[in-house]
DNA sequence: CCCCAATCCTTTAAGCTTCAAACGTCTCGA
DNA sequence: TCGAGACGTTTGAAGCTTAAAGGATTGGGG
């Protein structure tokens, strides 16, 4: 629930513009989200598009780096599927291709035989170093609209839904 | 890069705890795309897993039968990919899904012989209504934190950083 | 009228993602 | 110390997603 349609060159209005126009009023809580989740979505793919294009990466494993980028001492699987949000299942396929491409290693942990951890190579952290520089470059771009102050702002209020949509969403794991 | 790990029942912290928590202060701008994209994912997997667990059904699915709702004549597969922003290629196969699901038809424009045109069913649009309701209800409670006030200038922060997203964006498809 | 570029869709290969079930390991209390 | 339950990972099935390439159709300019 991501995307372009970029690879045909349509136009690519997005979702909510339509929205807007359609005589239905929706809750204003509807059309809240849907502005976040296009806001969301416009990023993230132009984020995906970018790395694969300029580095021939992908938005997971350039997100997988990044986790380890900060862990120099290596983190465990399940570690690193809280800090991604993904499911555990997810990790093990994905820590094996970048294994591969030679970003990362594994290995048993010493002291829990069931986990295994993962460290950045002295090659990912260079193949990091640059893609994490021009990522930065983007986010900044794809911001600037704003000023610092409503930034600021935005932090705030963003922090009070994330609140929200956290109760939300850990009800269900208690459950 | 959207996720849970509720399957095997772990506490789930979310990415950006653990992040504020590192010593390194990245630019705020990274620290704001954070933000917005934990809010984006948190309020994403709720959805998708209540949609799983009282419907049977998934988010794509859902996301196509409300597109279809509010166009009652039907919209083309194109159409289609650019309201949802997902790839053409994306929607083969799953408008294919939910046709054999009953909940929507396919046919050919009448006007035009490439055009694949799609339209709700009548069990389709009972089945949506009663999911739309339900999916309304989890919106508004993961944005309850939120002060009208505080929404309507969310509203227009969003829509700022929507602007310049959107450039970035739409900068590539033209390239 | 015809051709060619644009448009619409499908197909394919590769990768991502979840959920659920299964397996080995660990921990802690009886 | 032994067993039960918690935990960390893997596997498998199903579905989603993209990019890229190819086939059919359309519409407009020569």
């Amino acid at each position: 629930m991501i995307a372009s349609s970029i690879s045909n060159l349509t136009a690519t209005p997005d979702a909510e513009t339509r929205l807007d126009q359609a005589p239905a009023a929706d809750h204003p809580e509807l059309r809240l989200w849907l502005r976040l989740f296009t806001c969301s979505t416009l990023v993230e793919t132009t984020i995906r598009r970018r790395l694969r294009a300029e580095f021939g990466e992908t938005l997971p494993r350039f997100d997988l780096l990044a986790q380890l980028a900060k862990a120099p001492a290596g983190l465990t699987l399940s570690d690193l599927s809280k800090r991604m949000m993904v499911s555990n299942g997810n990790l093990t396929a994905l820590v094996e291709r970048v294994v591969e491409a030679g970003w990362i290693e594994r290995r048993t942990s010493a002291t829990d035989r069931r986990a295994q951890v993962a460290r950045l190579t002295a090659a990912g952290r260079t193949a990091f170093r640059k893609m994490a520089a021009a990522h930065e470059r983007w986010i900044v771009e794809m911001t600037g609209g704003l000023e610092p102050h409503e930034s600021e702002q935005l932090m705030e209020l963003l922090a009070k839904w994330k609140a929200s949509a956290r109760r939300a969403f850990e009800g269900e794991t208690a459950a």
